[in-house]
DNA sequence: GTTAGGG
DNA sequence: CCCTAAC
């Protein structure tokens, strides 16, 4: 009773019974597990998606672009007073992001090191394309550049769907590069490299792809490729089916299992090890990603493993998992029956008979003519199925993207500079968190994420008619009035993330448009930038200024929360049922007052309650919000102000926390106690009976 | 559906 | 804030 005092309010009132004593209880660390290891839809969604996030982790050369580390500031008085009506209102109702190719790589590709990346560094440092990647690229630009050049109109998103290559285990090749296109050069030393020295090397592998023959060099016409965004192409594999999915890095100076060393029984699928730190920059210098094929008994855990090795930074993976809401979820994978799944039975003998499948040297072709695509791609599409119907991967290449339409608000005063972190920021938060990525198949929405890519038609053997990837605003971020009770949602200005350069293409940011302003409207941001820079102080110094001292930024889906579809819809689509990541929604002082008052009252682990309380008003807030944020809570009261971060919480209310939590752990402890004594008590009180 | 806990 | 297990 004397705590009554101490603590300052009327009292506690005990739980009848404490369903606390859970909070003794110790949870066995969640494995994951893998018993299927089919790719869903879902996955086929988070990898686009996450490719678009990976490309904002790149490197921070592309940052200096956008941050334009020569701008010039304006002066900080100028800064401070933000008039309304001095502000600018920018609307880009769309912004490309160009050149986004996921493309299968090989799955028998991850243990082989190239003969050209011992011999030397022909191909750069840190990037990692396979020859025989870079075959499928040739062959895949070859079919873009030349024969189906696939115009798709002002479609958003451009979705191809390559030649697939299949090729021995033994025939990995991966030189590098990452950073450009490759040369004519490049590519034919690539060649080379795969029909000569490969060959020479690999006993046991028939290295050759596409038939033998080197394939036609492609000329890198930029004219048809669009300006790379990130300079880089993110491949992306699905399996159809069978296999576990992990996400690999190759290090290009990685001495595995090299193809001088052949062992009868070889692990062409086994993961990179952990080596650190040096791993995790080179994951996100080189941002080559691979899907890589697993062995079926190899756990997803493996993949959570080989992100946090790959990110040692753990905020980095962290934010890649939650804060960032990287897209690349781990979505548990569906049961499956190998035997009733697999090709004709062949995939249960292991994931080393697969490739000898594909041994007689004959590439197997998968090619689905996309939307618009007619006659030699179908007859690649007949070549592919008479070649081989053993690999279960299908190939996508997504030529670009266009970020949905964003709404901008920035005092006429600000910087240029400030200017483009604001829209880089606006970009990153878009497609951070506000973005959603929907596949479309004939024109329909693809809705049930959970079926696999073949159930749902996206598979090798299917003639796709029209795939497509559209990035829908994520209405819960992008539309405020989505937001009741709360503000425009204000980009957060604390995203590190450096997003790829700025298109140097003027045309890729379609549409600027200005909303009320007192400039002639803006063409593109280029002309925009150059017309600026009449500022005068350092942009260091009033950098961050200008920039938090800008209107909130609000994301505005470009058509409502209508799809930017790259496959034309004809009828539009509701929203995406993929569940989304809810707007984060600090907690005021007001709540978090609410909350301790609460939770004095009513003690933890009765968060039902609490919520009944104390927020029933307050519909976006869970018992689980509440119970977050209790546990944020303690956290912040037991460290030092110093690292606390974000609005602060009065020092008072902490210790109430604090005083709260002692509490009610020793009313748990006592209450656990006398469950104790009443457990034994009949039993000691038998004799007695 | 609730709660605890890891992420 | 999400996800999962345990209840």
């Amino acid at each position: 009773m004397v705590k009554r005092l101490d603590y300052g309010f009327n009292g506690y009132q005990v739980p009848a019974i404490p369903r606390a004593t859970r909070s003794a209880r110790k949870r066995v660390p969640f494995r994951k597990r893998v018993e299927g290891n089919q790719i869903s839809a879902f996955d086929l969604l988070a990898t686009v998606a996450g490719t678009l996030l990976l490309d904002k982790e790149s490197s921070p050369a592309s940052n200096n672009s956008w941050n334009a580390e020569d701008q010039s500031a304006v002066e900080k008085n100028n800064v401070k007073e933000e008039r309304q009506d001095g502000d600018q209102s920018l609307k880009l109702e769309t912004c490309n992001v160009s050149e986004l190719v996921p493309q299968t790589n090989d799955p028998n590709c991850s243990s082989r090191e190239s003969p050209s990346l011992q011999n030397g560094t022909q191909f750069g440092v840190t990037s990692a394309i396979t020859t025989s990647e870079c075959l499928e690229r040739l062959d895949s630009q070859k079919l873009i550049d030349g024969k189906i050049k696939n115009e798709m109109g002002g479609l958003a998103c451009k979705v191809e769907t390559g030649p697939f290559v299949s090729r021995t285990p033994g025939d990995c090749v991966e030189p590098v590069s990452e950073n450009k296109v490759l040369t004519d050069e490049e590519l034919d030393r690539t060649n080379k490299a795969s029909t000569g020295q490969v060959a020479d090397k690999c006993p046991l592998g028939d290295p050759l792809v596409l038939d033998g023959k080197p394939p036609a060099v492609v000329s890198s016409d930029s004219s048809i490729k669009a300006p790379s965004f990130g300079e880089h192409d993110p491949f992306i594999s699905f399996p159809v089916q069978q296999y576990d999915v992990n996400v690999v890095s190759r290090d290009d100076d990685e001495k595995s299992s090299g193809c001088t060393h052949p062992s009868p029984i070889r692990e062409p699928f086994r993961s990179t090890p952990r080596i650190g730190d040096r791993r995790i920059r080179k994951i996100l210098a080189s941002r080559y990603w691979k899907v890589a094929l697993r062995s079926k008994n190899a756990t997803y855990s493996n993949y959570d493993e080989n992100l946090k090795s790959g990110y040692c930074n753990r905020s980095t993976y962290k934010r890649l998992r939650s804060g960032m809401n990287f897209p690349f979820k781990k979505r548990k994978f569906l049961h499956y029956t190998s035997e009733s799944n697999s090709d004709g039975g062949t995939i249960s003998e292991g994931i080393s008979d697969l490739p000898k499948k594909n041994i007689n040297g004959k590439a197997s072709i998968l090619y689905s003519k996309m939307h618009g695509v007619t006659g030699e791609s179908s007859s690649l599409a007949d070549q592919c199925k008479s070649f081989n119907s053993r690999d279960p991967h299908v190939k996508l290449r997504i030529k670009s993207f266009s970020v949905p339409e964003l709404f901008i608000e920035i005092p006429e005063s600000a910087t240029v500079g400030s200017l483009k972190r604001t829209v880089k920021e606006a970009v990153t938060a878009i497609l951070g968190g506000g973005l959603c990525v929907g596949v479309l198949l004939q024109g329909k929405k693809v809705r049930d994420d959970n079926k696999t890519l073949l159930q749902t038609g996206i598979s090798r053997d299917n003639q796709m008619d029209a795939l497509g990837f559209s990035l829908e605003p994520n209405p819960s971020h992008a539309s405020p009035s989505l937001c009741p009770g709360g503000s425009p949602l204000t980009l957060p200005h604390d995203i590190p993330l450096p997003l790829a350069r700025y298109p140097a293409n003027p045309g890729l940011v379609n549409q600027v448009t200005c909303h009320p302003s007192t400039e002639p409207c803006i063409p593109n941001a280029g002309n925009f930038i150059e017309s600026n820079n009449d500022c005068t102080a350092s942009p260091t110094d009033t950098f961050d200024k200008s920039t938090t001292e800008s209107k909130a930024l609000v994301a505005v889906p470009a058509m409502s929360v209508e799809t930017l579809a790259a496959v034309p819809v004809h009828k539009k689509s509701k929203q995406s049922e993929v569940a989304q990541r809810r707007i984060r929604r600090p907690f005021s002082i007001a709540e978090v007052e609410a909350l301790v008052q609460a939770v004095e009252k009513l003690g933890t682990g009765r968060w039902r309650d609490v919520k009944l309380r104390a927020f029933d008003n307050a519909k976006h807030r869970t018992y689980v919000d509440l119970k977050d944020k209790w546990k944020t809570l303690l956290h912040t009261a037991r460290i030092s102000p110093q690292q606390r971060r974000g609005e602060p919480v009065p020092q008072e209310l902490l210790d109430r926390v604090l005083n709260a939590h002692t509490y009610w752990s020793q009313q748990q402890a006592k209450q656990q106690q006398q469950q104790q004594q009443q457990q034994l008590l009949p039993e000691s009180c038998l004799p007695h009976i």
